[in-house]
DNA sequence: ATGAAAGCGCTAACAC
DNA sequence: GTGTTAGCGCTTTCAT
C-alpha cells in the first residue's frame, strides 16, 4: 500500500542505491540529485521501513527496558516513572524506541531478557534495580549483551550504570543532623537485598561514627519498602527507646513513621525521607527528603548505553563506564521542629 | 553469529520453508520430521529473527503506547503505572511487545504516533488518556489505523475504548452521602478538558438533584490535578461556605483538600477521593476513596487492541468495541467522623 | 508432506 | 556520484 523505496526511485529517476544514500544523508551526492529525491518523497509520502532497515543493518534502534521484579508498591514508587521518563527524553533525541517489559519474578525477567535478545528487538537493555545477588546482571555480563544498568551493581567491574552516590548522600544527611545537635538517630531502611538500602546505611553509621557516636543496632531496622514498613518500624523503635530523629531510605517508608509518630505523639521526632517524591511537601509536617533527581538516572542511562552502542567502532577506549547522579537535601518542617 | 532458519534446515536435512512451517506450527507437517527439526533447532541454539518475520508477514506484533501530554504531577499518578502494568500483562500474555513513549504537548503526540505508523514498528496504538478535544483520536480515526484509547472519547463511534463508568461511580458516592444525611456537598475536580472530569461532575449534579438539593455553583471547583489545586480548591470553598462533605476527582487533589481542611481546623468536613491511590490508607484521616481498578483498565485495554487486530480476517461483526471497567467505594476515617 | 524460488523493503559492496 | 547486484532471515505460493 504505502511508497516504497523503489516507488520513489522510479519517480526521481534515479536508483534504489541513491535513495538509500539520501536517506541515511550519505556525503557523496549531488545536491541535485538529493533534491529531485527528497520531492519525490515528500510527494509519495514516502517514510522509510524501519523493520526492513532494521533487518539490513542488523541494529533496530530500541532498547529493552526491564521493570523490576517486586511488590506492587514498590513499582508504584514514582521513582520508576520519573527514570522511565528520562530515558524516554534521551532515546527519543538520539531516535531510539523503548520497549518495556513488566516482569513478576527474577526467573521471567531473565525469560524477557532472553526473549529481547533472541528475538534480535532490541539493541541493547536498560535494568531499573539492581540488587545484591542479580542474575540478570550475571547472565548480561557472561554474554558480553550491552546493558545498563539503573543502580551500583555489586560488582562494577565492566559494567555501565548510573546511581547517586547513595553513601555519601546519607553521609551528609546524618551529619547535618549531627551538627545541628541531634545524637539519638534511627534508621529505617528497605529490604537489606537492595545495593541502595547497603549504601545508605553505611553513610548512616560512617557519619555516626565520623562524629564519635556509637551505633546503636537497635536503631537500625530494614524491612518492607512501604509506609507499613516505615509505621512499625517506627512504633518498634520508639518502643525501644524514643530517638530524635529518624532516617529512611524512601519517602514511603518515611509517611509510614509520621504516621506511627503522630499515633505516639511523638512529635518532636525528625524525619527525612529519600527519594523527595511529590507527596513530600504534602505531609504534616511537610517531609524534608533528598532529591535523588530520578529522571536525571533515567537519562544518563539511557545515553550512557547509546553512545556506547552509537561508538562500538570507535575503541571503546575511554568512553566513561557509569554516572554518578546529584542529590539534594530538601529541607522541610519535618526536620525544622 | 547466531543460527539462521538455514542453518537448521541443513542439520535437520530439510528445506527452510520445512522449518518455517514448524515455527509457524503448521498443520501439515509429518510428526517425524517435526521432531528432527526440532532437535535440530535446540542443538543449535537457534531463536526465530523477529525482525525477519516481521518484515515478512508485515506484522510486528508490538504495540505502541502513547503516554499522555501532560504536567510532571498527572504523570507522577500512580493511575498510569498500574495501567501500563495491566497493559504489559495481557500483551505478554499474547506475545505482543510494547514501546512507550512520553510527550510533552499534543504536537509532539501526533508526531510519535505518525512516527509509530509509518516506521510501520507497530501493529496498533494505545492511547493513555482521552481529553475533550482529541487530535490523535481525530487522526487514528480518520486514517483507520487500530488503536485504543484509555478513557471513554468525546465521540465513542467507532473507536476501542475502555473505562469506568465515571458518571455512575460518582453518582453512587453522593447518593450514598446523602443518605446518610450530608447536604451540603462541595466538588472538586481536575481540568474541565478532561473527560473524566466532566462525567464526574455530572454524576455529582445528578445525585444531589436526584435528591431534590439543589445544584450551588460556588461549591464547583475544576482546577489543576494536583494537591495543589485541592488544597487552594478548599480553602475557597470553605471560605465561601463551610461544606458537610467534599468529594473530589482524584486522591492528589483530596490530599490537598485534607490539609486545607486541618489549617482551618474544619475536621468534620468528611473528604473522598478517587483512584484509591496507595497513599489514601496512609493520610490521617485515612482517605475514603473510589477504587478504579487501573490495572484491569490496562488489561482490559490491550485486550480490546490485541483481540481486534488478530480478528482482523473474520469479520468484525460482533466484537465488542469498549469495556467498562467496575469501580469500588473503599471507606475510611475520611467518612466517617 | 516437502522443496524451489520469489519476495518483504532496505543496505552495502563493487563496479563504472 | 550513481547503478547493479547480492544479500539480511523469514514466509509463502506453486509445484511435486
Amino acid at each position: 500500500m504505502s511508497a516504497t523505496i523503489k516507488d520513489v526511485a522510479k519517480a526521481a529517476n534515479v536508483s534504489p542505491s541513491t535513495v538509500s544514500r539520501v536517506i541515511a544523508d550519505h556525503p557523496k551526492i549531488s545536491d541535485e540529485t538529493k533534491k529531485r529525491v527528497l520531492a519525490a518523497m515528500k510527494k509519495l509520502n514516502y517514510h522509510p521501513n524501519a523493520i526492513a532497515r532494521s533487518l539490513a543493518n542488523k541494529s533496530t534502534k530500541t532498547l529493552g527496558l526491564l521493570l523490576p521484579n517486586t511488590d506492587e508498591d514498590l513499582f508504584n514508587n514514582p521513582f520508576f516513572t520519573q527514570a522511565m521518563r528520562g530515558i524516554s527524553i534521551y532515546a527519543q533525541k538520539k531516535g531510539y524506541y523503548i520497549m518495556y517489559s513488566y516482569s513478576n519474578n527474577e526467573a521471567q525477567e531473565i525469560e524477557f531478557i532472553k526473549r529481547y535478545i533472541h528475538s534480535k528487538w532490541v539493541d541493547g537493555i536498560i535494568l531499573l534495580s539492581a540488587k545484591q545477588e542479580d542474575q540478570c546482571i550475571e547472565y548480561l555480563k557472561n554474554i558480553h549483551y550491552p546493558f545498563v544498568v539503573v543502580g551500583r551493581p555489586k560488582d562494577t567491574h565492566s559494567v555501565l550504570w548510573v546511581d547517586n552516590d547513595n553513601f555519601q548522600a546519607m553521609y551528609n544527611v546524618v551529619t547535618s543532623l549531627i551538627e545541628r545537635g541531634y545524637r539519638d538517630i534511627a534508621f529505617i531502611g528497605g529490604p537489606q537485598s537492595f545495593i541502595v538500602t547497603n549504601d545508605r546505611l553505611e553513610g548512616y553509621k560512617r557519619a555516626l561514627q565520623g562524629r564519635g557516636i556509637e551505633v546503636d543496632e537497635n536503631y537500625i531496622l530494614t524491612s518492607e519498602f512501604s509506609e507499613q514498613g516505615g509505621y512499625e518500624g517506627a512504633k518498634k523503635i520508639i518502643e525501644y527507646k524514643v530517638p530524635e530523629a529518624i532516617v529512611t531510605t524512601d519517602d514511603l517508608i518515611a509517611f509510614g513513621v509520621l504516621k506511627a509518630i503522630k499515633e505516639n505523639d511523638k512529635q518532636k521526632i525528625a524525619v527525612i525521607g529519600f527519594n523527595n517524591t511529590f507527596l513530600a511537601p504534602y505531609q504534616s509536617p511537610s517531609l524534608s527528603s533528598v532529591d535523588i533527581n530520578a529522571e536525571q538516572i533515567g537519562y544518563q542511562a539511557a545515553k550512557l548505553l547509546i553512545d556506547h552502542l552509537e561508538d562500538k567502532e570507535e575503541e571503546e577506549h575511554n568512553k566513561p563506564t557509569h554516572y554518578i547522579v546529584d542529590t539534594k537535601f530538601i529541607e522541610r518542617e519535618s526536620t525544622k521542629l
